[in-house]
DNA sequence: AATGAGGGCAACCGCCAGCCG
DNA sequence: TCGGCTGGCGGTTGCCCTCAT
């Protein structure tokens, strides 16, 4: 079967978006939804293809997207799923109200495979060369091995479904695995407690010199005991 | 103040799976 | 059952911004 043409081939614009593209899409998927996304740019009277149309409403302009750093729970969330559920980053996004795999996808190569990878240990303590391009107010960091969301709305704060990853791992299903809002408070409680497992330090969730092999291990056993725990106030569990 | 390097992120590309006639 | 069409996904690219020198 022959390729749908893509833009160039068909005289329409690619590239970054204007504000009055935004505008227009937006009015037009508010007022008639996107039940065709290929139709929609004609009906609407934007020179794009569909496909560009609905990258650009998922990735950016769907209302329920929220903007902004990362937290250290997200960050941290990101880190277990994608340990369960590898490159899935529309699953991962799945499980994280308000991100997209897309800007999941881009946080995982930028700052999180750097956080993961280990670190030789002549360059452990080394200053980074740069400073974060913004500072993130909701993620406060503390000396100690905790950090605290300010906001929960801007943490994993709607209720999250970890189900699908969970029933990848096995044992679980969509109906049965819900979290809500005092997920990570029992979460950061029990860091806590388990501050010897190595899973949240002031450099990162998998200590300093990043994670051995062992450490990947542990990672997975906290948060097999993490939910077992939780399971006692907020989860359901069958296994 | 100028400039080169590096990082962040939006957007594109190409493939795949599911739906429908 | 088959082929075409569409939406969705993951990988990659390239521009722009920030920072160090």
């Amino acid at each position: 079967m022959g390729r749908a043409p893509c833009c160039e081939k068909m005289g329409l614009k690619r590239g970054p978006w204007t504000p009055e593209e935004d505008r227009i899409l937006v009015a037009h998927i508010e007022r008639h939804g996107h039940s065709n996304w290929r139709a929609l740019p004609k009906q609407a009277g934007i020179l794009r293809c569909g496909k560009s149309c609905r990258l650009r409403w998922v990735n950016y302009l769907r209302p329920d997207i929220k903007r902004g750093n990362f937290t250290r729970e997200e960050e941290d969330a990101i880190i277990h799923l994608h340990h369960m559920l590898g490159n899935r980053w529309s699953a991962i996004a799945a499980r994280l109200p308000g991100r997209t795999d897309n800007e999941i996808k881009n946080v995982w190569h930028t700052n999180l495979v750097k956080r993961l990878e280990p670190k030789p240990s002549s360059q452990a303590n080394a200053a980074p060369k740069r400073k974060p391009k913004k500072l993130q107010p909701e993620a406060v960091t503390v000396d100690g091995p905790i950090t605290v969301p300010v906001s929960p709305e801007q943490s994993l704060s709607t209720s999250t479904t970890m189900a699908s990853s969970l029933e990848n791992a096995g044992s679980f299903t969509s109906e049965e695995f819900q979290i809500d809002d005092s997920f990570w408070s029992e979460m950061r409680a029990m860091t806590v407690d388990s501050s010897g497992s190595g899973m949240e330090t002031e450099d990162g969730a998998f200590g300093a010199d990043g994670p051995s092999p062992q450490a990947t291990n542990d990672d997975m056993d906290f948060w097999l005991k993490l939910f077992v725990q939780a399971s006692d106030t907020q989860i359901l569990l069958q296994i």
